[in-house]
DNA sequence: AATGAAATTTAAACCAT
DNA sequence: ATGGTTTAAATTTCATT
């Protein structure tokens, strides 16, 4: 894997963050690092996974017109093969095991309120252990960090700031 | 804003979706779009705020080993300013208003429990409208938004230890 | 708005340290 | 792992439709 990163790898790191575009002569010369080194290591950063490039699309402005946040209750004991399963389906873009009054919290992505019905009612009911769904809709998305997976070719997919 | 996209859009971002480093020409290859269209395109789609290209970095694998989400009840009213405001904070990476029990839920991202604790303790209370929050403790993240591994429907992304 | 072709800049491959 | 050099490739600008 990777090591611990120095000071150089978050640097670079924070730079990408904001423009995942910017040429590695840019970074070269903000950073002082010779644009062959930068290149080394954004290459290496990917290569360990640590750091992914890529296009984050605004859900809500590519069709995809309703998200949720599901809170579930699970049987005891089956909380983790509910996070595996509810991870393999296309409509979750988050889905992670927390501690609170949920055992899990997922995050949905759907066309619209059709769409998100049918999670709910045929897709959640064949999923063993879970007990209890609590939803909450996104109303406004102020602030989205990540992106969602791609769908088959052609369907719209992914998230930024709203 | 954007007006609706058309399908040369949607396949432009599902291309920068996995791999935002893609060059034009290679994507106009695939595409057979010309190079320059497909440039003029992605500008369009930045400037509009539909596509950002970003560098993600792993949370788990640079030192922020706490993720929490934290629901929020506000005072009536104040919800939207309360989402403006946390979506300014560093530590946040996810800000949405929604329905149901709580009228803001957040993501942060926290070195350790003490960043943790201080944010909750020192940043929220700064904020004016937060009349109650609720803490969720993300132990296991199974499916991170912008996923490792982006495929079509959902590639199990390795269950990350928070 | 969308394209094509030019000049300019950048990235990739290579090699040495 | 870093830094320099060269070659091939991509981006940008600008003119055209």
């Amino acid at each position: 894997m990777m090591p611990d990163l120095d000071d150089i790898d978050r640097r670079l790191i924070a730079i990408l963050q904001q423009d995942g575009r910017r040429s590695f002569k840019d970074i070269s010369e903000e950073t002082g690092v010779p644009a062959s080194s930068v290149r080394y290591r954004v290459q290496r950063l990917e290569e360990t996974g640590t750091l992914q490039i890529v296009g984050v699309a605004d859900p809500l402005r590519i069709g995809f017109d309703r998200l949720a946040l599901i809170g579930l209750k699970c049987e005891i004991g089956k909380a983790r093969q509910v996070c595996e399963e509810l991870s393999k389906r296309a409509e979750t873009s988050y889905v992670v095991l927390t501690t609170g009054p949920f055992d899990v919290m997922v995050e949905v992505v759907c066309r619209d309120v059709a769409h998100y019905t049918e999670f709910l009612h045929e897709v959640l009911p064949t999923v063993d252990g879970i007990v209890h769904t609590e939803t909450f809709f996104v109303l406004e998305a102020y602030k989205l960090a990540y992106g969602w997976g791609v769908g088959d070719s052609g369907t719209p997919t992914p998230p930024a700031e709203a």
